[in-house]
DNA sequence: GTCTATACCCCGATAGAC
DNA sequence: GTCTATCGGGGTATAGAC
């Protein structure tokens, strides 16, 4: 009753990370319970819904994970946001590197395939990316940024995150998301205003 | 001699459009020819390289069709950069409802894909990537910007754009696109310097 | 050059022994 | 709950008639 547990934990996060690398329409369900470890027949034991439903529970879990980085990288109210927007895009120029140009966003390529193909999966990835935007929002907003603005600057800040990414993983270089450190900052320095 | 001309081109055409809705690996080469009214021989005929070759020329024909948008887009060299950017992503939140949600960018989902699975196509990404930059950074080079920061704006403002589809198809909404045009111009303004 | 048939493999999913 | 065998279909690619 306890090992049963681990079975279900190591297909989700073969299939996290295989879905960042390949994608969701590439990665195929025996693959995903090989690198698991697992017998073919746990995934739809666990999972009855098939890819679809794994699909959803990798997205929204590996989707959370993440948010839980925002979180820790945006912690301290009394930082300048320009400078901690632009630190963090540098720390992920670093993160791309580390993981050899591998996809640092764990639901960004699923994102794009299943859009217009898989309803289910489109709208989980949109509650995703609205999560992210709602943390950043929330911290854009504690340093004085009003709060529509807020979530404006919050959701452009993560889109350019996600282009330079693109960029960056094309070139197999990170110079598209140390420039896009630039940007950032002024994206926030804009709606801070004047003022700021 | 004319007609084996437009089977070709329709088979390019019919896979242009199923990579950019689908993605690369949940588009097959017995779709393609369907869609594109032509016998399966034919996807081997033209192109022997099998679904590689064929992906590798859908991601140079429409990367160049693209760029030539994108000529026209910032094609006065009298006009705001930071202006005429802001008006290229209003039209393009125009563009992304018009098409229902289906990605405007012919290969952005194909080039996530690719990225760390198929090193030909992922360079062919790359170097339609590049191309985009280099035609935008020689504009905003021409609006008075200084060349290498002219490189770095550009490179940014089109990670912004492509993220911010991503977040709009996801979302099924316009508002991140629109809400990136502003930050656009703030990036622009940025790189202009104080004068600008 | 055009088109059909098919080889060979892996897909998602299920049945049912254990 | 665990695991294997298999089903029906579709994947890429090729052979070879026309």
């Amino acid at each position: 009753m306890r090992t049963t547990g681990d079975t279900r934990q190591r297909i989700v996060t073969a299939a996290t990370e295989l879905f960042r690398r390949q994608g969701y329409a590439a990665t195929g369900m025996k693959q995903i319970v090989a690198a698991a470890g697992a017998p073919y027949g746990s995934a739809y034991h666990f999972f009855p819904g098939g890819k679809g439903q794994l699909g959803e529970e990798v997205i929204h879990t590996s989707g959370a994970a993440y948010l839980e980085l925002i979180g820790s990288m945006f912690a301290d109210p009394e930082a300048d946001p320009a400078a901690a927007t632009a630190a963090a895009f540098t720390g992920a120029a670093e993160t791309l590197r580390e993981l050899d140009f591998t996809d640092p966003c764990p639901i960004a390529t699923v994102a794009l395939e299943v859009a217009s193909t898989h309803e289910a999966l489109r709208r989980a990835t949109a509650d995703v990316f609205a999560s992210w935007v709602e943390a950043l929002a929330g911290f854009y907003a504690g340093a004085g940024i009003e709060a529509e603005s807020a979530r404006d600057t919050a959701g452009s800040v993560i889109a350019l995150l996600e282009g330079a990414f693109m960029l960056g993983r094309a070139a197999h270089d990170t110079a598209p998301v140390l420039a896009a450190a630039r940007a950032s900052a002024a994206i926030v320095r804009d709606a801070l205003g004047p003022a700021g």
